[in-house]
RNA sequence: GGCGCCAUCGUCUAGUGGUUAGGACACCAGGUUUUCAUCCUGGCAACAGGGGUUCGAUUCCCCUUGGCGCUACCA
């Protein structure tokens, strides 16, 4: 069976970079009916903290991307370490200096390279006499990455390692490690490194780059998923929107791009306003008032508004003049092809046709578009002067929704005081 | 410096020993006859450079250049 592993240290919020990479494996698990185990690293006392591990554990049911099993810590396995460490040394592997354990390089019977076969890169070598010797235990008695990594990879019969590239050049003296320890190889896939606009690595750089800090921006799960399942991965037909399960069919290791990618905010940001604008209005509902609990959502403001929203966040900035009508300036009700006189003599038509109609008229915003336009066609206006200026009493915006739109979401009574006090104004 | 990885529009990418080098985001223009958003149509825009191999290279090989990673008692 397929077991992979996501193995990030809590060292830091869970990034962009250890979220793909997350994801990855997942996806490759689940293609092969196999399992995706979650092991933090926290063998780095000093670095690593319980906020982070519950920050990474939080990005990953974020998004959805569920591991098997229970999270293993390297620091509830020290014991296990110690058998290993004291066989390295039983067998000549090691010797002490500074207090630390050494693993001596020459020790290990090899060839003079060491080689792996990458699945993403193929065939990748090191010469063994550039490999210098390493710590693999601290002179505080704590085991180090290079080694616990190997122990835990073989301890949980992990099939195949699908971690970023910055770990290439670990590999040969992991590869050490388990010829030394008689341990089997494995497969690995070394996967493109995630970029900040500028190439650089993307974890140091300013701005958003912790996974969760996009949920509080208003991102749904979805589109970072399908964002980052993306990036340095295609499936073969041209689709760009893609959900995890879609994703799990599609993927495929060998389709996995070798070169780094940039981040582009944009490309996310517009993912993210599709699934917006086409998940189902009660569903929207939920996922805003999740995101922000203080806001309250009407559903009528969400129909009118969801095709502008980039992300979750947009509502309460979108939905603000519906609260409560801006301030606007008298000259901003003429339209620039309209008349003064015009616009006046539209707004007090639709006054008074629209005070005359029932409820059941101003349930369906269709029967408000079509009185309008009959107002248009019966008094010699254009539509400027009746679309235009309602729009702007209703709005007080430049820019906004459809008179009709705002007069349905914002129902008979609001809507005639704000055209009244259009009228006052011109 | 040493070792390693990488190189198609601005960005993410598809692709092939012979293609008008395709798509998406961004950008620009037009349309949907009120604005904005949505939607539709069109446009701009790429095979890093130099050698080979070949009838023919963006594609295969080498070199150069450039970018990135590792080179910690971090992971």
């Amino acid at each position: 069976m397929t077991i992979t592993r996501i193995a990030p240290s809590p060292t830091g919020f869970l990034h962009l970079g250890t979220a793909r990479t997350a994801l990855f494996n997942y996806l490759f698990a689940k293609k092969k009916g196999g399992k995706m185990y979650l092991r933090i690293e926290d063998t780095d006392k000093e670095r690593s903290k319980k906020v982070f591990e519950d920050d990474i554990i939080a990005g990953l049911k974020f998004l959805g991307i569920k591991w098997d099993g229970v999270v293993v810590r390297q620091t509830d396995r020290l014991l296990i370490y110690k058998k290993y460490i004291d066989e390295l040394g039983k067998n000549g592997f090691t010797y002490e200096l500074d207090g630390a354990i050494w693993l001596k390089v020459s020790a290990v019977k090899t060839k003079d390279k060491i080689e792996f076969i990458d699945t993403i890169r193929g065939k990748i070598c090191f010469p063994k006499a550039k490999i210098k010797d390493f710590v693999i235990v601290t002179s505080k008695k704590m085991p180090l990455f290079l080694l616990t990594n190997v122990i835990d990879d073989y301890e949980m019969k992990i099939t195949d390692v699908i971690r970023g590239e910055d770990h290439i050049s670990n590999t040969p003296r992991q590869i050490l490690i388990q010829m030394a320890l008689k341990l089997p190889a494995l497969r690995y896939a070394h996967i493109p490194l995630i970029l900040a606009p500028d190439k650089s690595k993307m974890s140091k750089r300013a701005g958003a780059v912790s996974l969760l800090e996009y949920r509080k921006q208003g991102f749904l799960a979805e589109s970072m998923v399908n964002m980052l399942g993306l990036l340095g991965f295609h499936p073969k037909e041209e689709k760009e929107i893609l959900d995890l399960s879609e994703l799990i069919t599609e993927f495929d290791l060998k389709r996995v791009q070798r070169a780094g990618a940039i981040f582009n905010q944009d490309k996310l940001l517009s993912i993210n306003a599709w699934y917006i604008r086409n998940m189902g209005q009660s569903e929207l509902a939920e996922r805003i008032s999740s995101f922000d609990g203080k806001i309250k959502v009407h559903k009528k403001y969400l129909t009118i508004l969801k095709d502008r929203f980039k992300t979750l966040a947009d509502y309460q900035a979108e939905s603000k003049f519906l609260h409560t009508l801006p301030d606007y300036s008298a000259e901003l009700l003429v339209f620039k092809k309209s008349t003064l006189k015009d616009s006046l003599n539209g707004l007090k038509l639709i006054k008074e046709n629209l005070a005359e109609k029932d409820a059941s008229f101003w349930a369906d915003e269709k029967n408000i578009r079509e009185a309008l336009q009959e107002i248009v066609d019966n008094n010699d206006l254009s539509n400027g002067d009746v679309f235009w200026s309602s729009r702007v009493a209703l709005s007080g915006l430049a820019n906004s929704p459809q008179p009709s739109e705002i007069a349905w979401a914002l129902g008979k009574e609001e809507s005639l005081t704000r055209i009244k006090k259009a009228i006052g104004k011109l």
